[in-house]
DNA sequence: GTGGTTTAATAACGACCATTATGAAAAAGC
DNA sequence: GCTTTTTCATAATGGTCGTTATTAAACCAC
């Protein structure tokens, strides 16, 4: 019983990722919300809680629904093919919208008000989960052979998160997907080679 | 004639760059600012205007008293040891501070309100210069054979640009000294090698 | 159709934002 | 000592922030 709900919640959410994506936690005011979103406050309130829990159903929603070439990556079977497959992914995820250019886990609350902490924290964390579930897939890939026994996959793991963090904030300021490319490739000219039996899990 | 400034104007700027370090642009509340700096709102106006050419100042100062490695890193003599320098001592000044760690060219304002376009494309342009010139030195390096034909200045540069500009957010997510060093010497494993004569220039 | 229940829009809440008017305090010239 | 000029602190400006009463509208059960 009761009146129904006028608004799709899932489409309010898209829209809300947008701004967040645009603008930022803090740099997206609810008037922003409202005006992307065509529904008024209370509503947005009543449907998610607020602003930060809002966020965080964003935030969920920018993971399944952009970052799911990350999961495949990890499937690949070598390592290298891993970090190539994120790298040139996310070279073209970071381009591919005019607007919201970029990464969202990366400017969506990198620093400001002491009140956005927890925000910040929440985007420290998702960006650990993607860097802690790299380390795992490399250390797998240093046990296979696929990387040689000097590798450190712990550096390896922070290093290629370091340049998608890079690649994000060159996006953020208008480079080229052609740029990006560029640098994904110029990241990838260093991957240690492999230890013993590189290519015997594909073919 | 007429009164004395009482505040030192160089110490106000130090103090309201660490703000501006720690929360960003849009961050940093003139209440914080006047808290840091013991000066009230009126005398910051008068000395610097508004915030943003307090920003503009403070950008200026954090250039020239705390990016001091990058020109000095442009005169060493291969391009290996420009980047090398660069990155090592950015994972020093990303962690100097326990507090204001990271990089102030990054999260000073990445994203955020309409009203602070003008600040973010500052950022922008700042990082654009340092780029620039890396990019300019390795097009020396490659013409002194100390870079293979094949490399490509500008990809290399927005390369180490954007390992940098990781570095800093990682640095800003609580990432160790150490750890950044990892990412650095990860980053320099692919340095491509000197062409025809890498060592004709120090020694 | 009526009562109970949920959602909708309007408009307000106090708090904080950047910026500035106001007038007192302090220094220099005469 | 008095005037002029600059800096100082107090306090207020209009505006926007996130959040929420309040009231009207829409729906279901009976």
């Amino acid at each position: 019983m009761g009146r129904h709900r006028e608004f799709d919640v899932e489409k309010a959410l898209d829209a809300a990722l947008c701004v967040f994506w645009r603008k930022g936690y803090e740099g997206a005011s609810y008037a922003d919300l409202t005006a992307a979103i065509g529904v008024e406050r209370p509503a947005l309130y009543s449907a998610f809680g607020n602003k930060e829990s809002l966020f965080r159903r964003a935030l969920e929603r920018y993971e399944e629904r952009y970052m799911d070439h990350f999961p495949r990556a990890l499937q690949l079977p070598t390592a290298r093919e891993v970090a190539a497959h994120i790298l040139f992914s996310s070279a073209e995820l970071n381009t591919r919208f005019p607007d919201q250019r970029g990464c969202l886990g990366i400017h969506g609350n990198l620093a400001g008000t002491d009140d956005s902490e927890a925000v910040r924290q929440a985007l420290v964390e998702f960006r650990a989960k993607g860097e802690a579930q790299l380390r795992a897939r490399f250390e797998r890939a240093k046990a296979e052979g696929d990387l040689p026994e000097t590798a450190r996959p712990d550096a390896l793991a922070a290093y290629l998160m370091a340049v998608l963090h890079g690649m994000a904030v060159q996006a953020k300021a208008g480079f080229s997907r052609e740029m990006l490319e560029a640098v994904a490739e110029q990241a990838l000219a260093g991957w240690p080679a492999g230890g013993t039996a590189p290519s015997n899990k594909s073919a």
